[in-house]
DNA sequence: AAGTGGTCTAGACCACTAT
DNA sequence: TAGTGGTCTAGACCACTTT
């Protein structure tokens, strides 16, 4: 009996080993998540207080705050100053949908395969005049690129560049360019910030060739401005992609 | 002039100011943010260690520490143990759409009208049934709800809910219960957890005069499915919307 | 006034990475 | 081995909320 419990790991003893490779900090936030999921603790129910904590665990203040405050970040409570720590009821604006997966279709070159489909030097048009802060008779280059994933088309790219005359414009630099420094691992940008929008449209009679998929389809349509370190608009652009290509899946709560 | 030093504030001095307001890790934390949007920490440099930055701003080693996390959640920079914090490129990874523009449209209730279309007691189609995890000979409520802002239709929203007996099918309740606690600010769930994933359709002919769109416009499809303590799925549905109506903008980086 | 969270320190010790 | 980050403590003091 007594020698089962030395087997027994912090969470089931509702203790903090402080002998294992677990921080106590993560240790203690696991017990209490596991202690929401479990409904010891309910949507809007008080947490016990820090002190509370301290002394249960025997653990210091600074480590009870830490394990608090991963909670926090997490979404799983919600702490007020001078009232206490609350069990989060789960919320819709806590659903997120990260452009990871956007990453990850690049993420193995091998199977990934960039195709320029058109360079050109032109003058921009009244929308792109307006994202990049250049005037009418400022050349912009504008690129088309279809990005294939085991050959087969998953995103469109349109983009238009502040044209640099220092920089000349190499094709096949050109069908990486900015692409490769946003989306791949190792790869640098010198972008301050960005900005990006989500839309829904209708494919063109073109772009449904283009990605391979029917006439009219309702595909996702990202359009991005990046800007350098003087707060300089750089490129702006889209990508199009449909939403069999690519799917935006989210969970909240205790998993 | 030493007059006026007085009255810099800590950014302008490279100080930080105990007698601040501001604790001294957001202090910190501002001022290497500053340091970084202005170029002298660029994207993949490495950032002074802590024990620098500990006896350059005389605080001690735990507060540069929170200053540094301050920064990691903020997606600034990256910190690997034995080697440092090194100021993070943009990826596109770091862009994530939030669902709470969903949320804010329930926020000022004399805006926002929910009106109920239908509610059913039925047996389950197979999709539902798999998501629900019920018996084809399980009865389901069914529901249709539009949610108008300013008297315009904003969101069509379909739910299929298990069917509780004890829980009879009042209409006036049914027009909000799941909503209200998943958007409103004060809305209680008793949801332990959730999913969501995210496609573009098309509109039904049915559809778009519902939401008042043109035929056959495309729009975001919200398709959820919500649990509860006992890991039983108790809701599955879907919220359609156009991205007239509503916007889905991010932004990253140092603005 | 009592109870809650929030900030900060000085110093100890551990773990990882370079060299 | 030296330099980097990572964890933890004990205790001080502050700020907010409740009664």
């Amino acid at each position: 009996m007594f020698a089962d419990i030395e087997f027994l790991n912090a969470a089931e003893r509702d203790q903090i080993d402080k002998a294992s490779y677990q921080p106590a900090y993560l240790q203690l936030a696991n017990l209490l998540k596991q202690k929401i999921a479990a409904g010891v603790y309910r949507p809007g129910d008080q947490l016990p207080s820090e002190s509370e904590l301290r002394v249960q665990y025997t653990i210091s203040q600074m480590t009870v705050r830490r394990a608090i405050g991963l909670l926090q970040e997490q979404g799983v409570v919600d702490t007020s100053q001078g009232k206490g720590s609350f069990v989060k009821p789960l919320k819709i604006e806590m659903f997120s949908f990260q452009l990871d997966v956007l990453q990850r279709v690049f993420a193995d070159k091998k199977r990934t395969e960039i195709k320029l489909l058109e360079v050109d030097l032109v003058y921009p048009d009244p929308d792109t005049m307006k994202k990049l802060a250049v005037a009418a008779d400022d050349r912009v280059v504008y690129l088309r690129r279809l990005i294939l994933r085991d050959t087969r088309p998953v995103l469109l790219h349109r983009e238009t560049l502040i044209y640099d005359p220092c920089r000349p414009l190499v094709e096949s630099e050109m069908a990486v360019t900015s692409l490769d420094g946003l989306f791949s691992g190792n790869g640098h940008t010198d972008f301050k910030k960005g900005e990006m929008t989500l839309f829904t449209t209708t494919v063109s009679e073109e772009e449904s060739g283009l990605l391979q998929i029917p006439a009219n389809s309702a595909v996702f349509r990202f359009e991005h401005v990046f800007y350098d370190f003087n707060d300089t608009a750089v490129t702006f652009g889209q990508f199009l992609c449909g939403s069999d290509a690519i799917t935006f899946y989210t969970k909240v709560g205790l998993w």
